[in-house]
DNA sequence: AATGTGCAATTTGAATACAAAATGAGTACA
DNA sequence: TGTACTCATTTTGTATTCAAATTGCACATT
């Protein structure tokens, strides 16, 4: 009775939330390329499913717009742009901006210790030169603010932009010598916020996006050249 | 050939879509509440249509936030907490406020044009105390300013965003007493505009939601004991 | 050679059919 | 009287079937 009754339930997904990641992560990661169609049945027999679990993932993908429809002819995969991307960025940055303000005002003790152990885990994973170590470690760092905050609207707003730019992000994170400047705009990010400092932590923010997005948008014309 | 060859897409949309406003529109004006069951043959059969499409619609809705599914149950109209609404509110506080100082900087004339009619056009509606009417002009007035802000991303998620707080901001307009102070706001906003007046701007702005803040949490409240 | 037409193959859109799980009423039994 | 159990009903999850539209190609026509 007092036994934890619960079983995982991520095990036993529907077919749909499975083709639904699955899918997700081949477009982030380029497996399925910009333009590419997206047809039924040749994913339902890739997949070993029948059509229906993947036309519902296919509505989530829409609404996600990591795909897009044309009447009659079906998915395909969304073209990412470099008007795209900076619209993205722009909301990014917004978002980012009011997550560090809200942070200042509402982060608890908890938090502070746990953003101090992300902060100093994310500088022992450059020494890995593992990148995906080291996006680990980045996320988890963002992700305490983001809680932080306090406000799950934003949480999964936050998210979904993050997720469009999440191939970029990866490309960023591989150029080592970045790293220094990235744990030093941590810092900054870090002391502000355990300062309440709301003016410095803005700053901070922008600052770390503003060079993300030159990354992101130089990586981004050399895909498009490709 | 130089003729108009385009007839209107929008009557031959696909059912899943049909379906996904129809209950877009109840679940915002409150026809199904919050907690109630949105069973699959029961719709289908009141829709006059097959499973297939309301599932497809439902698969949108929960991406949505509209609907949350419970494993095996089946999907029921989210609950609209306070929190939930304080959340959306704070973010689109945020994202308002992007908008208006991208419009600033990037509004065309035809869009200043186009914002002093949609302006006075408001003021005018006010006087036939048809609330639909009022709505539509005030909805007219902001997207020509989100337009004007020049960013597609933003444009998607404000109206995201607006959806939610659909039901509730009706009841904001209805209220005669307010219109005179709204029609002073837009003015600001309008004139801070025209003027490139970002400061003023954000001020004007962030006072528009303030006010609609304060009016909803209170209709929300209404709501909930209801 | 270029353009138009018709037909077959492919693919989506929608409906129906089947399988599995959850719910609830009714009944047996302590 | 109350509790546990069975079984029919309901409902979701998935697969399959059917209909309609689009596409591409072959062929005819100018």
């Amino acid at each position: 009775m007092g036994q934890d009754m619960y079983v995982n339930m991520d095990e036993f997904l529907p077919l749909r939330d499975v083709v639904f990641k699955t899918l997700r992560q081949a477009i982030l990661k380029g497996e399925l390329k910009p333009g590419e169609r997206l047809m039924e049945i040749h994913l339902a027999n890739k997949l070993g499913v029948s059509r229906t679990p993947i036309r519902e993932a296919i509505r989530m993908l829409e609404l996600e717009g990591l795909v897009i429809m044309i009447p009659r002819r079906g998915a395909e995969v969304a073209q990412i742009t470099e008007k795209n991307m900076k619209d993205v960025l722009e909301v990014r940055k917004s978002l980012d901006a009011l997550s560090v303000q809200l942070a200042c005002e509402r982060i608890t003790e908890e938090e502070k210790v746990a953003l101090k152990a992300a902060k100093e885990a994310f500088e022992k994973a450059t020494e890995t030169k593992d990148v995906t170590v080291i996006a680990a470690a980045d996320v988890k760092f963002h992700d305490i603010i983001i809680e932080a905050a306090g406000n799950a609207k934003l949480t999964q707003m936050i998210n979904n932009l993050a997720e469009q730019m999440y191939r970029y992000r990866f490309e960023y994170l591989k150029d080592v010598s970045g790293h220094e400047r990235i744990i030093k705009e941590h810092q900054e990010i870090y002391d502000s916020i355990m300062n309440a400092d709301v003016e410095g932590a803005l700053a901070a923010s922008g600052k770390h996006i503003d060079n993300q997005e030159t990354s992101i948008i130089r990586q981004l014309k050399l895909d498009i050249v490709r």
